[in-house]
RNA sequence: GGCUAGGUGGCAGAGUGGUGAUGCGGCGGCCUGCAAAGCCGUUCUACGUCGGUUCGAAUCCGGCCCUAGCCUCCA
């Protein structure tokens, strides 16, 4: 039974979903103007194992996520560029499959863009126009009458009122209520415009969404999801669209995952203090960035810092050392851990939890393992890889992985090898002196090595 | 000012009305030529604060303090 934590009651609730083993899962994606920072990637692996563990479920699953490519920053950034918003737009979507492929993000099943759907949102605009929902300003702007919609700040918990006296909300522009917000912008000279109804124009942001998952989805589906600091205004505004629209509930369980945080405060490109996905995937092992995002809970605020990406990767290393040397074949054994893992899963998504559980699997392969029964350790060890792949996780050879290290260490395999060779002749001629010498000067090049009953393995730091 | 999340051991990070998750680190042991890794054990009065409910709260309730986020584009 999967609970969930749905941020439209602010509580747990079990998971029901619409249509009997199958779930519409809708996920506001990125605007396309610049490349991913972390704090993307973190909204794009959350959901990813949301999609995975959904159909690790049985659950078919339809996973939809947006492409925002027409918005006042790809406009600017366009002209800054000094190119189209086309090649802009193009551009950096190749880099979000990029770096989404790299951290192990199945892709979504379809990722309409707003380009591509202004027909829908113009659609829906009539619609909100024509039951009194919205207005045409005299600048031909359309505007949604927040006041007309009663149970407007059901999400986030705002009051209208508590809006309208906020030091922060414009007024003016046509509006007839500072909190209003707009449908359509009235194109203003040079800009890429839609023919429509109220003139040459183009979309607002929130109303793409709403047509867009409405049309991929239905009136009515299951999921919505996206980063936290989208509650207030974009889901809101997109719940008062769509159910003013289609005169009934849109969605069942909102999902909002928490921000990352650099030095205590949120990562934004307004504050300068991020980091794109790139710059930390050339330093990083993907899987290791992966399971950083992973290793604390989807809600919750999530600090950077070189620390914590560290942690990340020793904590790899112990799962990859655990299965390293063994066979890959079919799990057997650890059907209780594997009992404990969904349970911590179908918790709203507990995958601190659930590594927790991984963690008491491997303890329990190196046991076995030094037991001697490694036929039983295999077995536990397939078991870890599939908990694992749930995630997203442990996929990779453990050799591979395990060899990999963060930096150069300035040494290739074919070296280290012959200097280990060197170094076992040596320790079997009892030189100890000379094995030593070879090992520090490896352990100096960032080389760890292990000396087993099988011989001596390395790694890389 | 309004709204929303949080405040857990040396650090990271879960969780729960009553047997001190998990990882990293520290210490001891086994293993090893010595290490590393692994295993075993262990350290650390852990739960912002003040009250309340309860046989019993860190876990429930209330006040307060603090932090972050949102209220403008933002994953």
């Amino acid at each position: 039974m999967l609970r969930i934590h749905n941020s439209l009651t602010g509580r747990k609730e079990v998971f029901r979903p619409i249509e009997d083993g199958h779930v519409g899962l809708y996920v506001c994606g990125m605007t396309v103007y610049d490349y991913c920072h972390l704090g993307h990637a973190r909204a794009m692996v959350v959901f990813d194992v949301v999609q995975r563990y959904l159909r690790a479920l049985g659950y078919r699953v339809t996973y939809v996520r947006n492409i925002t490519d027409i918005d006042d920053k790809i406009i600017a950034r366009a002209d800054e560029l000094g190119e189209s918003m086309g090649v802009v737009t193009r551009r950096f979507t190749e880099a979000m499959y990029e770096d989404a492929d790299a951290m192990g993000c199945r892709r979504p099943d379809r990722e309409p863009r707003a380009t591509a759907n202004v027909d829908a949102m113009q659609a829906l605009i009539q619609r909100l126009i024509d039951a009194g929902y919205a207005y045409v300003s005299e600048h031909g702007d359309v505007y949604f009458a927040v006041a007309r919609f009663p149970d407007y700040g059901q999400l986030s918990g705002e009051r209208l009122s508590d809006l309208r006296e906020g030091a922060r909300v414009e007024s003016g522009e046509g509006k007839t209520d500072a909190a209003d917000f707009a449908l359509w912008k009235a194109a203003k000279p040079g800009e890429p415009s839609w023919p429509s109804p109220w003139g040459e124009g183009r979309p607002g942001w929130h109303i793409e969404c709403s047509a867009m998952a409405t049309n991929e989805l239905g009136e009515r589906f299951d999921i919505h999801g996206g980063g936290l600091d989208l509650k207030f205004p974009h889901h809101e505004n997109e719940i008062a669209q769509s159910e003013a629209a289609c005169g009934h509930g849109w969605v069942n369980y909102w999902l909002h995952n928490g921000h990352v945080r650099i030095d205590g405060e949120k990562m934004a490109k307004s504050l300068g203090n991020f980091f794109t996905v790139r710059d930390i995937l050339a330093q990083y092992p993907a899987e290791v960035v992966r399971y950083f995002l992973v290793a604390s809970h989807y809600r919750g605020p999530l600090n950077y810092t070189l620390e914590a990406l560290a942690n990340a990767r020793s904590s790899l290393e112990r799962f990859y050392r655990a299965l390293r040397g063994l066979p890959w074949g079919e799990p057997s054994g650890g059907e209780a851990e594997a009992a404990r893992f969904h349970e911590a899963m179908q918790d709203d998504f507990n995958t601190p939890e659930a590594l927790a559980v991984l963690f008491d699997l491997a303890r329990e392969v190196n046991r076995q393992r030094e037991a001697g029964d490694e036929r039983t350790a295999a077995g536990l060890a397939a078991r870890l890889r599939e908990l694992g792949g749930l995630l997203g996780l442990l996929g990779d050879d453990p050799e591979r992985f395990l060899k990999s290290g963060t930096g150069a260490s300035g040494l290739d395999d074919p070296t280290v090898e012959a200097m280990v060779a060197e170094r076992t002749q040596a320790r079997k001629d009892r030189e100890f002196e000379r094995a030593d010498a070879l090992r520090d000067q490896l352990q100096a090049a960032g080389i760890i090595l292990e000396d087993g009953p099988e011989g001596t393995s390395w790694r890389r730091v």
